[in-house]
DNA sequence: TTGAAAGCGCTAACAG
DNA sequence: CTGTTAGCGCTTTCAA
């Protein structure tokens, strides 16, 4: 069942060492000891102990992932796509759950995933404000999204202000006036750099470069953003009275839910009311109508994110070098909820 | 940076062997040397290294979970509660994907995952013919679904077929005669026990209870089980010019596309057409019109096969026990599909 | 180019 | 109740 080094080097008629470097390989083995060292382990079917050589060289070759929810399609296509880069450079990816509650979040940042050699980490209820809790974090850490700055990490992420303003002017192009915003956070504390802040920041910008007055009865707070609460916030702002052409979703998975409340009031998408979302998640290209959105460039994310996380821990402490910010290249993807041909489907 | 528990001992004054005693919670430690230890663990910021308890021990605490494509939403949703059971039971979760083809699988199959004691293996290309693989599996291992059938190994699986016939018997009950079935295997080789076999059977068996006809024409080939698939299928199905009344898909995916393809064709769902999916993923509740579907009992599924690992595990050897199979409890979900209460948005 | 031997940090006998 | 000690399987100097 469990076939050492030493019995590899034994039948081999070598010693351990060079097992270990047909293993590795390390050059300065003689073809035929190789050859012989390579067919004693296939005929007993000798497998590293990772567990061993991870104490011996301080390394484990995984690393975490921390996400709120796998169930969220933006974060289970998130992980997807780490896995995939992990794996192109041979590591392993244990994925954690940071779940619903601040304190969850807290304990998983404190100690790390298990058994790993660094960690990307997803937050949602930390902000800002829980930055000291980075200066107790001994391992290599990369931050996906802004929720935490002015910490000594890497952070990757994406167009949050940007992206969102092309959303909109891209609504605005369609001849849209009445925008409303789907996804404020309800808690409007100055200074935090939620995503929900950094859209809703672009979702201003772009109304004032089209000369579109703000309306705060077209800002919907909502909290979290699965698809009831598109619902409920949609159900909302019919209910309201105000008038409006065109819903700007803070995510997809909002947005899917505007377009179930939209079609249940029987308001026609995008014929009355234009809706396009944020993440470009596998879902919206076959939702009713497709949905238009924002891609992230969640591929360029979680490449960069590992290829960050890789080269902390191999300069082997965590602050050799000043942090570093890259932001993924976005685009907007036009679909039926905003008039867009259908492009796939 | 790196604290080892020779340190602690040091610091509380006591050896290590008390350290590990009071890290690992046995008794036979006086309380007011177990503070002193604690609080030496505290102020050195001591971590146990894994590596190293994992080669003395033999197990790592982490199992492996091997899914085709965590971007499936099926997938994520059982990679989220087997993950969520996994820590329930302080164990973590390594994902791998076996991604598109068979060989990948079959590496995937015979290397394990790194670093667990254990995995959790749902294959989508492999069956029953290629069985021999597992006899060279040397690591505790449960089977996700039924692909691979008279191996030495537990299968947790689900109720295929009788959820299919629930499924068709709801569509029946609803008064539908014509009920075309989507994603059939497209090579009909006998003996297969795939999910789509088994879920035609079900199909099959619920229109002869219906005393309903069988037409060949109704039964869709497609593979795989993505919503453009479904689209596909669908609109074949429409241009073939066969009548029908609804649809059964064999998992939800290929109803979204189906709804999708219906919509644009300007088929009503349900006046025109009922349709039904499988897998009772979290989309299904938000798609207009929400998607009625089989829920097969995924939090039971992941539940249970990882307990069942986790008694593989701590037996020791792989065939200690003859191999289990259990089927999780399934339900009907009503939606809108099927005319169908809109149950939750 | 290969061998011998020393640990990596922890757990579990075994002693006391 | 606590200390001593011997490895777990591997990598890696240091020699040969």
């Amino acid at each position: 069942m469990k076939v050492t080094m030493q019995e590899v080097a034994r039948r081999a008629g070598v010693s351990n060492k060079t097992v270990s470097n047909v293993v590795n390989d390390h050059p300065h083995v003689r073809p035929e000891t190789r050859a012989r060292v390579q067919q004693a382990i296939a005929e007993l079917g000798y497998r590293p102990n990772l567990s061993a050589r991870g104490l011996r060289s301080g390394r484990t070759g995984v690393i975490g992932l921390a996400v709120p929810q796998l169930r969220q399609p933006y974060f289970a296509e998130l992980a997807d796509a780490v896995i995939a880069a992990a794996e192109r450079r041979g590591l392993g990816v244990i994925i954690g759950q940071a779940g619903a509650d601040r304190d969850h979040e807290t304990a998983v940042l404190a100690n790390g995933l298990r058994q790993t050699d660094g960690m990307l980490f997803s937050p949602e209820h930390l902000g800002t404000e829980d930055r000291h809790l980075l200066d107790d974090v001994t391992y290599p850490l990369v931050l996906l999204g802004e929720r935490i700055f002015g910490g000594p990490d890497d952070h990757v992420t994406m167009h949050n202000v940007e992206g969102a303003r092309a959303a909109v002017e891209h609504l605005v192009g369609l001849g849209r006036q009445r925008i409303a915003v789907l996804g404020a956070h309800p808690d409007r504390r100055s200074g935090q750099m939620r995503p929900s802040d950094l859209r809703v920041r672009g979702y201003r910008e772009a109304l004032a470069v089209a000369g579109l007055p703000e309306d705060p009865r077209l800002e919907r707070a909502v909290a979290p953003w699965l698809p009831q609460d598109g619902v409920d916030a949609t159900r909302e702002l019919l209910a309201s009275g105000v008038e409006f052409d065109a819903i700007f979703a803070l995510n997809d998975s909002l947005a899917i839910g505007a377009l179930r409340a939209l079609a249940q009031a029987g308001r026609r998408v995008p014929d009355d009311v234009a809706v396009i979302g944020f993440d470009n998640i596998g879902d919206g290209r076959f939702s009713t109508p497709s949905l238009s959105s924002v891609d992230p460039g969640r591929e360029e994310i979680a490449e960069t994110a590992v290829a960050m996380l890789v080269e902390r821990i191999e300069a082997g402490t965590r602050d050799v070098r000043p942090p570093r910010l890259h932001k993924a290249a976005f685009h907007i993807v036009a679909r039926e909820s905003t008039g867009g041909h259908d492009d796939e489907a």
